[in-house]
DNA sequence: CCGTCCCGCCATCGA
DNA sequence: TCGATGGCGGGACGG
């Protein structure tokens, strides 16, 4: 469908595609920074799809995924309601509530137990999480939801809600999720859903991606939904951790190659969204030594965006330095300032510039503080 | 090599 | 019949 694309180049103007840009994780970091920059609540799936610049089908993963922790809503054929961050403490409770009448809790020890959908006894009070205004919702798509990604992220949710897993591999989650008489291939196509919930999970900071310490397998854990620790603003969205990219709030990109990779420098397209700055594996520069203490942000490194600041790692840098750093930033910053046509990337943009500054001063001053200390 | 997961085909649904 | 929805898995990417 969207065959317009713009493209990230370098600077000779060759253009590259990049598989880090386009995850559903960034996409969906996009999509929330973008509904929660206040105003709109009503989401317009076509709509969605171009100012992000993905195809319509990725917006329906999203937005499946986010819908099953309360962030959207379906309001009609077309059509999303923004609920916002606050719905989530809210859609966890009653996920947490059905898993344990559901008996979910059974699964952390036992994994014989399959866990079906839940449409059986659930009857016509719809299982959706949200209690009011469900109304639009109609009760029919029960059947079709049996296998959604809708029921499989809820149900990943309640995996940790309703047990005391603190950790899981994607693989022992399909596992679980599949029940008994699951065949290689069902574990490949659940164990690929799952990635893709993680992925938004990630993003969102629900859960966070680590290793098993026995195992060595990649796993991830719970981190919930911290609910005191101020509002989210769209700056607390994290980028993922693993897929740190550089450019662009809309996808538009080169395809993945397919033999054919012919550039499609299609007329008809939006903007032209330019590079920026492109950062490279900041996470190694990052400190270490965190494994156990899982307090939102502190268990990681600190997270980056776009506009990660070069060599901030080095943290015993002088103040001076930071102070003149940010002027030369500040320049750079408006030498490739994107000159973008459309508002919302325009006011994004702008919104960019001014965390990061105000970012940088805090990180300036947390190691003024530190080294007097 | 293998874990990850993008991408888009195409089945299904609902109007 | 047709547009909307989304399951599904091939195979590309990247560590």
């Amino acid at each position: 469908m969207s065959s317009f694309v713009s493209r990230e180049s370098d600077p000779n103007g060759r253009q590259f595609y990049c598989r880090k840009e386009k995850s559903l994780g960034v996409l969906c970091t996009n999509f929330l920074r973008l509904y929660d920059s206040g105003g709109v609540d009503s989401i317009g799936l076509d709509d969605a799809a171009a100012r992000l610049g993905v195809e319509r089908r990725r917006i329906y993963d999203v937005v499946n995924i986010l819908e099953s922790v309360g962030v959207v809503a379906r309001k009609q054929k077309n059509r999303y309601l923004w609920k916002g961050f606050e719905a989530i403490p809210r859609a966890l409770e009653g996920l947490k509530e059905e898993g344990f009448r559901k008996n979910f809790s059974a699964f952390a020890s036992c994994n014989s137990a399959k866990v079906t959908n839940e449409n059986e006894n659930e009857g016509s009070s719809s299982s959706k999480t949200e209690g009011q205004d469900n109304s639009s919702v109609t009760s029919k798509p029960e059947n079709k939801r049996e296998k959604s990604l809708w029921l499989l992220t809820q149900n990943f949710v309640k995996l940790f809600l309703c047990s005391d897993v603190d950790m899981i591999t994607l693989d022992n989650a399909a596992a679980l999720l599949l029940g008994d008489g699951h065949n290689s291939t069902a574990m490949r196509t659940k164990v690929r859903r799952l990635y893709d919930i993680a992925n938004v999970f990630s993003s969102m900071n629900l859960i966070e991606k680590t290793h098993h310490p026995d195992s060595r397998k990649p796993a991830f854990r719970w981190l919930g939904w911290r609910g005191n620790n101020g509002p989210v603003t769209s700056l607390d969205l994290k980028q993922p951790n693993k897929r740190i990219f550089g450019t662009d709030i809309s996808n538009y990109n080169m395809k993945r190659n397919k033999g054919d990779s012919s550039i499609d420098w299609n007329s008809n397209q939006k903007e032209n969204v330019p590079v920026i700055i492109r950062c490279k594996d900041l996470e190694n520069d990052c400190n270490e030594n965190k494994p156990d203490q899982h307090t939102k942000h502190s268990s990681k490194c600190v997270e980056f965006g776009p506009f990660t600041p070069v060599g901030v790692q080095t943290v015993s840098d002088s103040k001076n330095k930071i102070v003149s750093r940010i002027q030369d930033l500040e320049r750079l910053a408006f030498t490739y300032h994107p000159q973008y046509n459309n508002q919302v990337l325009s006011d994004l943009f702008g919104h960019y510039v001014e965390a990061w500054k105000s970012w940088y001063v805090e990180v300036a001053m947390k190691e003024k503080t530190q080294k007097r200390s």
